[in-house]
DNA sequence: ACATGCAAGAATGTATACGTTCTTGTCCGC
DNA sequence: GCGGACAAGAACGTATACATTCTTGCATGT
């Protein structure tokens, strides 16, 4: 084995890295909703045989990210404008929930600061997959803290699976300053530990996109 | 190929029959929370290769029904009083959008009725597994008819993760009486219309049984 | 020209086989 | 007698190989 391999999946097994590349590769748009996934391809960009790829394809299939038909194989997942309803109405119910159990004084409002800075620096219709990482870090900055293990694995899965969706309306030009705006009064409500005021700040942040990616949604023709 | 073969699973793919086999095998207690899962002994009694239990097994995971452990394999996930505290807020979340999303007009309540029939009939602690899948059929008799898919997935998911664990609780001599208390009070609620008092009772249902199910929990003693 | 059927190719699904890692029981040293 | 190293065995993880199913393009007939 050369010395490419990136030293961070080094250790990790080969269903592993099938699953954290496909899953970005999805997310990336490298692998568009409704498309077909093909399992030899796959093994050869990532050097593995097809069993570890099928694998990591089975747990995406029941994460939900993927669709399966017998004896034709696997395709991303598409999902219309109820299904992303259905998604931020999850996330609604669940992150609300999640805020309540949180001792907001735990969460540590200066490193969300500093994401918000290193956010400004970029372009997100230019480096899209870094501004989704660190929009994702620090969102997640916030609700890490709970103890309700369960529920935030399922807000987490929600946001998986309904990444590119939500990428898409970081092309929006108007995008960046309310993003902007909103992150930074979620930064103050828990400064001031005011759930409350972090629960409505929090709706009114997650409404506001997913209003853009609907609205993209619909732009983007039909389904 | 003899003609031992169930009909129903005739024609499903080997890793389908995994799946369903191995999860029946979780919930009916044939393997227990915490136990090691091997693939070789679950290939030989499937009748099919290690591949698709693998694979199977990798789906099971990504639902959270198994806990994985590299080189060292699976095994059946075990929750604590505060995971179910999760599971039963989440579906306290969940079903209540469900069922004021739902017409309640186009519930089959007459079918409702005919399944406790049928419960009438079981004793629980004898026929868990025949009284749970009645369980779960009545409960989603009212569920389904709700255009949220993704939201009613969910609800089937946390149904089945923690369903060893509402097993347990049929085994409280008091419990069917509570039980059919309960979902008469359901019923009716739907033959009446009235959502309010639907998500009422039903709340009480669930609240009352995660009761149990956590009592029931600590006398099994810890975790 | 259009629909229908068929054959060639490709892709999936699974069995077999093998290398690697972990577990377990034993032996050695303290 | 007890704890730790070591070796044998078992179990996992994955590559290879093959059978089955689906897709696709062409030929055939109407």
């Amino acid at each position: 084995m050369a010395v490419s391999t990136p030293t961070a999946l080094r250790e990790l097994s080969g269903v592993q890295r099938c699953l954290v590349e496909i899953r970005r590769m999805i997310l990336a748009g490298d692998l568009l909703p409704g498309q077909k996934v093909h399992q030899g391809d796959l093994a050869e960009q990532l050097k593995v045989s097809r069993i570890p790829v099928r694998e990591a394809l089975a747990q995406l299939h029941a994460e939900g990210l993927l669709v399966h038909k017998p004896n034709t194989g696997f395709t991303v997942a598409r999902f219309n404008s109820g299904d992303l309803a259905d998604i931020y109405l999850m996330r609604r119910l669940l992150e609300t929930e999640l805020i309540r159990s949180i001792d907001l004084a735990a969460v540590d409002a200066d490193l969300m600061d500093d994401i918000l800075e290193r956010m400004d620096h970029l372009r997100p219709a230019e480096s899209s997959e870094e501004y989704q990482r660190l929009n994702r870090e620090f969102h997640f900055l916030l609700l890490d803290p709970s103890a309700m293990e369960l529920v935030r694995q399922e807000v987490s899965r929600l946001w998986y699976i309904s990444g590119f969706y939500r990428s898409l309306y970081l092309y929006e030009p108007e995008a960046p300053g309310h993003l902007r705006a909103e992150h930074e009064a979620i930064v103050a409500a828990v400064r001031a530990e005011d759930v409350d005021e972090l629960i409505r700040v929090s709706d009114a942040h997650r409404s506001g996109t997913e209003r853009l990616v609907v609205q993209r949604l619909g732009r983007g023709r039909e389904r």
